[in-house]
DNA sequence: CATAAATTTGACTCTTGAGTCAAATTTGTT
DNA sequence: AACAAATTTGACTCAAGAGTCAAATTTATG
């Protein structure tokens, strides 16, 4: 029983547990030196391993990329998904923006935007993640346009613009800086509400 | 005369407004494709020219990223310098901000973000570079809080929130789509100053 | 048109870093 | 301990793209 079922299940989660480490420290070197100048060999040594140790846990580099897209909207999803449903649609994308912003800044969890370094296949899927992420939050300002609570206008310029503040927080955001996660969260979530509401 | 002033004048200048459409070129190829996918032979060929012509006009590929940061940041200059001064530190901040749409949506000049391809040198200057252009912008962010007409709070998290939307304009901005530069340029104004005006 | 300077090219070299693999080492089990 | 599976490594190959250079070609001028 113990070797049979549980031993087999740890050994995965051992192995996937590894990985996923892998690639959060990966897009963490990404983040900071870009895709092209952070070589494998640099990667693995952050991990106390050597390059051909990491090729047990992943294909290629450029499946590693992909895999910190995928980390990144799959955290974006699982805020998405747990938002709460009171308050007006200013108030729930506020919301948003906030777990937003703590996410990036607490979780290690690196946004990128380099998407041209990915094989055709890969870039399509990371696109249209984004894409689909994009539309719910879009979808969120119209709603908001129709209750009354957020000004008129292109709601994907509205999106867009908000957005590129996340994007661009990866470029400057230093996790031993002055600087604390919650407080950006909550200076951004007040400059991003008072930019769209009526 | 003719030949002994004019010519070798028009020669140089020539030769420099060469060497400016190579870096102009190649800055586009960088914003579209990333520094390390776009070569060199792909940009030569964009240019209907050879890699090897190319290095008559450049001394290496760092160089080219080099001198597209400064285009960027010289047009940058080129408008904080030229700012009215008429208005609220507001009025004159959002003018600022209108440029700076209008001329990265029109001209053709890319504002890039990856300065980690860059020698230690230039990285130095480029960063330094920007770090001007921001305090300017931070100092009328706070001249606009003692007027009053801009909301208290970090005048530095002000700015980067909306330096973000400029940032990530580059990754998304289509200039065949169908969104006009100017349509941007006063969407985004309107909704920066919203954000932080008090 | 002769010639010199400016410009462009084809065909190279060289470096860097991704990716491989057989062998060594570590870990867990009986 | 002894065995097997999991993990790690050193030493390699290989491709891509930056950068070079002598020679070819174009352009401007007297």
């Amino acid at each position: 029983m113990e070797t049979a079922l549980k031993e087999p299940f740890n050994r995965e989660k051992q192995f996937e547990s590894k990985r996923q480490a892998v690639i959060l420290a990966a897009g963490q070197a990404f983040r900071r030196r870009g895709y092209h100048n952070a070589s494998m060999t640099e990667i693995a040594k952050t991990l106390g391993l050597t390059k051909a140790a990491l090729y047990y846990y992943v294909r290629n580099k450029e499946e590693v990329l992909y895999e910190c897209h995928l980390m990144a909207y799959d955290a974006m999803d699982h805020i998405l998904r747990a938002k709460h449903e009171e308050g007006s649609a200013l108030d729930r994308l506020e919301w948003l923006y906030v777990e937003f912003v703590k996410m990036l800044t607490a979780s290690g969890v690196s946004l990128l935007t380099d998407v041209n370094s990915l094989g055709a296949e890969n870039k399509e899927n990371v696109l249209s993640r984004r894409g689909k992420i994009e539309r719910k939050i879009i979808r969120l300002v119209k709603e908001g346009q129709k209750e009354g609570v957020i000004r008129e206008g292109d709601a994907r310029l509205h999106v867009f613009f908000f957005m590129g503040a996340l994007n661009w927080l990866n470029a400057w955001y230093d996790a031993s800086g002055r600087l604390k996660g919650k407080d950006i969260a909550s200076h951004f979530a007040l400059q991003m509400r008072a930019g769209i509401r009526s």
